[in-house]
DNA sequence: TCAAAAGTGTTCTCCTTACACCCATGA
DNA sequence: TCATGGGTGTAAGGAGAACACTTTTGA
């Protein structure tokens, strides 16, 4: 069958189409502390309320192109942690029109970000723990993607995408107790994460927050992509 | 706000729309193994070709509405484990038009379907193991699905929806051994599902598959239920 | 009586957890 | 010199994994 005759007709036409949108809840990791940029809508309804950066998915490009989009346009990062979260579909959920959504959850290195190009889109960073109400459904996907942050970070070593490329075991340790809301016992987290043989210790030290200063680690993503194609397993805690 | 005035407007209007169509891939569990059920495609292009059970998303449903529905449509069956798997949004996935697919895995007791329903429909069991080539990216959506299976039902005791109600321990682990295709040591399967206290024995025996019989049991849903939100965690193994 | 599946206990190892003090340094 | 955060070791308990034989019963 010939593809591009097939492609220039539209074989379903009696069926009804809708509008398809993307919203990114978009997590970042400041000062021990877990956060969220978080944008004022620029289309009406409820133009000028608190939302989470989306679009509309357009003809030429797949859900997960436009959510690289967005988040190229706002924050200047690409090659982002991205994951897709779940489709927001009921009926009513927005009022502009009939519409779904399919959020996605991206991590980023707050540092990175361009700072310029976020201000001048009039997005700002709030805490998780003090988040303003938003607008929709979107409050759902923020509770939603904190869960699935949780699930995917219990056995899947993705909370280095949120520190920067070099950081220390106490930067870990904090990241990590903001994510599962639970304080872990130093000296355990230490062996279990030196025990995997993932961080790349690195003869350096940072002495932003302590005069003794603390041991420099990188991640080996290479080492861990040959470990998780065996079937590697990483899990922080048991229960 | 008048959600009523709102609703009746088309606020997005210079936005393009796109077909919206779920796909299901529905699991069964006969005899030790692991099936799917497929049908034969009724819509061109692609017409009687051997395709995965979907629908277009209707303006007045949500997505897992329009799923459930052809479900009960095909099977008969209502209340079913389902989950969203992905969203399939690649701009050339099909050839008939724009359209982009939310895909959905259900699981339902093998037993209980409705066969003149489903005979009607054209649609058919295949061993996971044996499928044959289905349409689009079909394909694609059953690897990630078995995948999805694995994952949760390593920690999440999804295998009960599989099986009929009333099941007995080595039913039970040759479904975890279908899912994960593995053989596991009987005696620490049985050690390990009877110490999570979930399973309600029944003082009744099945005689199909031995001549001694072995007890039945029901998975007290109740009960778990509790514990999850206790924040308990069913883990069939470790690594 | 025998074939076929159900059912049962113990040991070893390793991972998890709990727990408290010294170290290095800049102010 | 002292306050602050970084870094370290050990012991006890529990869970997972390995392993082989007896029981039941219909044919």
């Amino acid at each position: 069958m010939d593809k591009n005759t097939l492609s220039n007709k539209d074989w379903y036409a009696p069926e009804k189409k809708l509008y398809v949108a993307t919203d990114c809840i978009i997590f970042g990791f400041d000062n021990g502390i877990l956060k969220l940029l978080v944008f004022q809508r620029h289309v009406e309804p409820f133009k000028g309320m608190l939302s989470l950066i989306g679009s509309f998915v357009k003809p030429n490009e797949a859900v997960n192109d436009a959510a690289r989009r967005v988040l190229k346009d706002i924050t200047g990062l690409d090659n982002i942690f991205m994951e897709e979260l779940k489709t927001y579909s009921e009926v009513e959920r927005d009022p502009g029109a009939r519409c779904i959504s399919i959020a996605q959850y991206a991590l980023i290195r707050i540092e990175e970000y361009d700072k310029a190009l976020v201000e001048e889109h009039g997005a700002s960073w709030y805490e998780v723990e003090k988040l303003p109400k938003l607008v929709l459904d979107h409050d759902v996907m923020i509770k939603d993607a904190l869960y699935k942050l949780q699930e995917k970070a219990r056995f899947h070593p993705i909370g280095f995408e949120l520190l920067p490329k070099k950081f220390t075991i106490p930067q870990l340790q904090k990241l990590y107790e903001a994510i599962f809301q639970k304080v872990f016992d130093t000296r355990n987290f230490r062996k279990k994460l030196l025990s995997l043989k993932l961080l790349i210790p690195l003869n350096e030290k940072d002495k932003s927050s302590s005069k003794k200063g603390a041991f420099l680690y990188k991640f080996d993503y290479k080492k861990y992509k040959r470990l998780e194609e065996k079937g590697f397993n990483f899990s922080l805690f048991k229960n």
